[in-house]
DNA sequence: CTAGCTTCTGGACAGGTGTCCAGTTTGAGG
DNA sequence: CCTCAAACTGGACACCTGTCCAGAAGCTAG
C-alpha cells in the first residue's frame, strides 16, 4: 500500500504527489508567461506533461490551483523565530512580511495568487481557512499585544495584500507599510497606562 | 440632442441611463435569488425587460455590473457631517461604517460586491478607483489624524471589508469592529505626550 | 509472471461567456 | 407628420470551462 502526504483534495499517493507537484510548480511557471487571466488548467496540464482529465482530478479550478501554490509556500514558510530581538511592533511586522512576500519575487504570480485565494470556491474556502489560522498564530506568536491591536493589525495586513494584490502597492513596499502600520498600532498600548 | 448622465462606460442619453438604471435593479434580485455565482449578465438582462446584447452595450462583464451597483450606492451617499461630536476615532469609524453597510441589507449581495469589486478587469478597476478616492476623501475628511493612523485604519477598512465579504465576518458587525479599531489606533496619539 | 488495483488518458459533452452584426424600433428635431 | 440617427434586438459565433467515462498504462503483492 503506498504511503500518503497531506493533499489538495485528500490523501495522495508518493505517485500522486508527485503529480500535484509537477502541477503547481507549471502553474507558477504559466503565470509568468501568461499573467493570472491567461493561465488555463489545460494549459497548466499540458506543461506538467499530464492530462487536462488529470489535473482537474487534483484542482477543481484555476483558482483552487493558485491558491495552492501559496498555500504551499506559506506550509514551507519557516516558523519567525519565538520572541526575537526588536520591539512588539517590529516582531509582529516581521512575522506578517515573510508572509506577504511568500510571491513577492513574481509580480504576476503574486498577483494572481492574490485574485485566486479571493475566489468564491470551496476548495479555495478551505485553502483560506488554513492560511488564515497560519496567519493568526504567526502574528499572535510575535507579540503579546491585546487582542484589539492584534486584530486591527491583522485586519491592516489583509488590506495590505488585496490593496497590492490589485496593484495599488508595491510588494516590496509591504515590509516597509507593515512596519509603519505596527508602530502605529502596537507601542502605544505599552506606553500609555 | 439628449441630455446625458454619469455612466458606467461614457457619457449616456436619458435612456440609456433608464436602461442602465433597471440593468443594476435587476442585478441586486437577481443576486438575492441565485447569489454571485448564479448570477448571468443574460438574466439580469432578461429580468430587466433587455435584449442581453444590451446588457452587454453598457457592462462588459457580471463584475463590472455589480461593482457599478455598489458604485451607484456609494456615489449616492451623502458626506459624512464634518467634525461632528465625538473623539477622532469614533468619526472616522462612523464615515467609514456607513461605506461598508452599503449593501449590508442583504447578505448575498454584499458577498457578491466584494468579490466583484475584486476582479481584475479594466472597467471593475476604473471603479475601485473610484471608490477608493472617495473612501479616502471620507476617512481624511473625518479626522486629522497623522497619515500614518491614517493609512492603518484605511487598511483595516479594506481587510474587514474583504473577511466580511469572503464570510470570514458579519457585515452586521463591521460598524463595532471599526470602532475597536479606531479606537486603537487613534485617540493614543492625542493622549499621549 | 500475472492478477488486480490505482492512476492517467483522450475525447466528448453541456453549459456559459463575451462579441458581432444585420435588421427593427424609438423618439426628437425639423 | 416625416426623417434619420440613436438605441435596442435576437440569434449566430468562437471560445473556454469543468465533468464524465471507457479504456490504456503503471505498479505492487502474491
Amino acid at each position: 500500500m503506498p504511503r500518503t502526504t497531506e493533499a489538495p483534495r485528500a490523501r495522495l499517493s508518493d505517485r500522486q504527489a508527485e503529480t500535484v507537484r509537477r502541477l503547481t510548480e507549471a502553474a507558477v511557471e504559466e503565470v509568468a508567461e501568461h499573467r493570472y487571466e491567461g493561465l488555463t488548467v489545460r494549459g497548466v496540464a499540458k506543461r506538467a506533461g499530464v492530462a487536462p482529465a488529470t489535473a482537474y482530478t487534483y484542482f477543481a479550478s484555476k483558482n483552487h490551483l493558485l491558491a495552492e501554490v501559496f498555500w504551499r509556500r506559506l506550509r514551507d514558510l519557516p516558523e519567525p523565530d519565538p520572541l526575537p530581538g526588536g520591539s512588539p511592533a517590529d516582531r509582529a511586522a516581521e512575522a506578517l512580511s515573510a508572509v506577504a512576500l511568500l510571491v513577492a519575487d513574481d509580480p504576476a504570480l503574486s498577483a494572481a495568487c492574490t485574485t485566486a485565494m479571493l475566489a468564491d470556491e470551496p476548495n479555495v474556502l478551505r485553502l483560506r481557512a488554513r492560511i488564515g489560522l497560519r496567519v493568526h498564530e504567526r502574528i499572535s506568536g510575535a507579540t503579546d499585544a491585546s487582542p484589539a491591536a492584534l486584530q486591527a493589525f491583522e485586519l491592516a495586513f489583509y488590506g495590505a495584500l488585496v490593496q497590492a494584490g490589485m496593484g495599488h502597492l508595491s510588494y516590496r513596499d509591504l515590509p516597509g507599510l507593515l512596519a509603519t502600520t505596527a508602530r502605529t498600532i502596537f507601542p502605544r498600548t505599552e506606553e500609555c497606562p
